[in-house]
DNA sequence: TTGTAAGCGTTATCAA
DNA sequence: TTGATAACGCTTACAA
């Protein structure tokens, strides 16, 4: 009488005994599948309630094949700009059945790659965001984890779908801003050394005309952008870019303990447009990134590549960069192309007409 | 019958043949176990790089009649109050080999109860954070989950650890706090009418002596805290208490707008104490919840609940039951203990004295 | 020390 | 429409 504890919970045979049917049956009736007698399928049904009886999903996965998973691997969920990615990748992916597996490495960037493969390992595919990983590395791992999709992030040759963010175009767009209300020379803080996305960054504000840009060592923690607070007013400079809203307000929190007004001071912006970025004081001017599109695309790339519709899945090179408005597509073969995201400024109060200098 | 999985991965058995020995060898390597004559075990290691082979976790899984994996249920990945339970979790598991399947209800409450049990099933075990969930609800899904643990709230009678915040201890000091500072008439944002915790709150704030709360309907996130400003103002209270943290900082942006001086005319305290809430500007006084300590004994007691009884006592020793200034147990039954954790003041700057009001 | 074989709980093929 | 039965890939008594 009563639940079977959920140490041995009742399987597929139980209730196929019960039922007086075979397993195949049950499976048939627990599956929807129209080819059961109504009778048979209510007397399935109604035993399986009466056993409580829940399929189990490992053995379902091994007999299919596949987990319903997809596992999204990031280096660390506490910041914000990884949260909307993984919030249009689950909603796009839960419309099909599938979950998401999340793995955060807590920015321990040596155990990435083995804790992608053993992600992958419980999923049918991954959604990999690893910015700092070397390129060499990142080429070595990707074959291994395929059906995969490469966020924020893109990599030559590697044949699989890559959709980036065209750091240089917000940069550009953001500097513009800057220069466009009289700065002339300011500083960078600097996201972490191996970011990839930094190094665009950074190239991007070498190629900035009109304006001299001091580079600061920094970080991309809260903690990073306060620390750096006494090297930027030192730097002599009217307007700071930070590497992402997180760091940039970290810095605001420092300017303001140190009295710096902002933006008659000092202009500062930051990058991601994260929610809270428009609830500081002032509210923070940035360079929009449309994460969640970009999760709900990652699934749809996935979602083509888990679908067996052509089986040719030869490694194909990546086709060459080309530029769009909000999403251009490079290449045309679907396994492998480039998306590139631009971000969109978003102006608010941060950013100022630059003080005039005695 | 089941098909090979679309990358045609070798198997156990494909290394098992190429080596010249057993399945059941390969399995004993590759799983460390000492009984193999070394010169075997080399061969079969040197035949599972060369062909690549990576054992199946999904039919590992099956056989050992374990995941390795633990699920998170959360509402809302997003809100940073919950990162901290899903770091520690997530550390101290992965100390024990196991991962952690994070699902995000996406505030859907309504498909809490599904979410968990579909979580639950492809996991051993679940870490549920159900702020929303009516008692009877959540009564009746629990002894489906478990073995599980219950993060941030408590009820009556359902065997299974519990780990709670003391809301109203965290009440107590945040309203102490004010009242020393000499605030008689303060307004209290309310959360999410369902929200346990705020009821919680709600009680010790019903019960506070010398001074006057006015609630004002509000909610859980920035804009919820930013709407909610022009409401505290016509309360004609010197002081707000927060539903938490996120929305103090929403109505502290709203305030700024609006030109109050915080907390010349008006003081602001928070709860949970995000990382974001020490770089604002003031910086928010708020109640500190040590939720990353919860995680880990949140894994702790799984861990236990995981582990064969009658081996706990000798290899997994259950850790004294915690009790002090930090954490006060409640009940006796180690499969069902409640453990309350203090929340600790941190006073910063978004308090201060009374305005005189005349 | 190694191998044989019986599971683990499903799904899918194929014959009845 | 239904039921045997053979997978799925791995682990683990139990034998040898």
């Amino acid at each position: 009488m009563g639940r079977r504890p959920s140490r041995d919970r009742s399987t597929i045979g139980d209730v196929a005994a019960q039922a007086g049917v075979s397993r195949a049956t049950v499976s048939r009736v627990m599956n929807g599948l129209a080819t059961v007698d109504p009778r048979i399928a209510a007397r399935v049904r109604a035993t399986a309630v009466e056993l409580d009886y829940r399929p189990n999903q490992v053995a379902r996965s091994l007999a299919l094949g596949r987990t319903q998973t997809i596992g999204y691997v990031v280096p660390d969920l506490t910041n914000p700009s990884f949260h909307g990615g993984l919030r249009g990748l689950s909603r796009a992916a839960a419309g099909q059945g599938y979950r998401v597996l999340v793995a955060d490495s807590a920015e321990q960037a040596e155990d990435e790659p083995l804790l992608a493969l053993e992600t992958r390992r419980r999923c049918d595919a991954v959604v990999l965001v690893a910015p700092r990983m070397a390129d060499e590395e990142l080429a070595r791992l990707l074959p291994d984890l395929q059906p995969a999709v490469l966020l924020n992030r893109r990599i030559e040759g590697a044949g699989l779908p890559q959709l980036d963010v065209d750091w240089a175009s917000g940069i550009r767009d953001l500097v513009r801003h800057l220069t466009g209300l009289g700065h002339r020379r300011i500083a960078y803080l600097q996201g972490p050394v191996a970011s990839r996305s930094n190094s665009a960054r950074e190239r991007a504000l070498d190629a900035a005309a009109d304006v001299e840009v001091v580079k600061i060592a920094c970080g991309a923690m809260f903690h990073d952008g306060h620390a750096a607070a006494g090297q930027v007013l030192d730097a002599g400079v009217t307007a700071v870019v930070a590497f992402n809203d997180v760091t940039a307000l970290g810095l605001l929190g420092a300017l303001h303990e140190l009295g710096t007004d902002v933006p008659g001071e000092l202009s500062v912006v930051g990058f991601d447009d994260i929610p809270f970025a428009a609830y500081t004081w002032p509210p923070l001017t940035t360079a929009w990134v449309p994460q969640e599109q970009m999760g709900r695309l990652a699934w749809e790339r996935l979602s083509a590549l888990l679908t067996p519709t052509d089986t040719v899945d030869v490694l194909v090179p990546t086709p060459p960069v080309s530029s769009g408005p909000e999403a251009a597509t490079l290449g045309d073969r679907p396994t492998s192309e480039q998306v590139l995201m631009r971000p969109r400024l978003v102006v608010r109060g941060s950013t100022g007409r630059a003080p005039n200098r005695s």
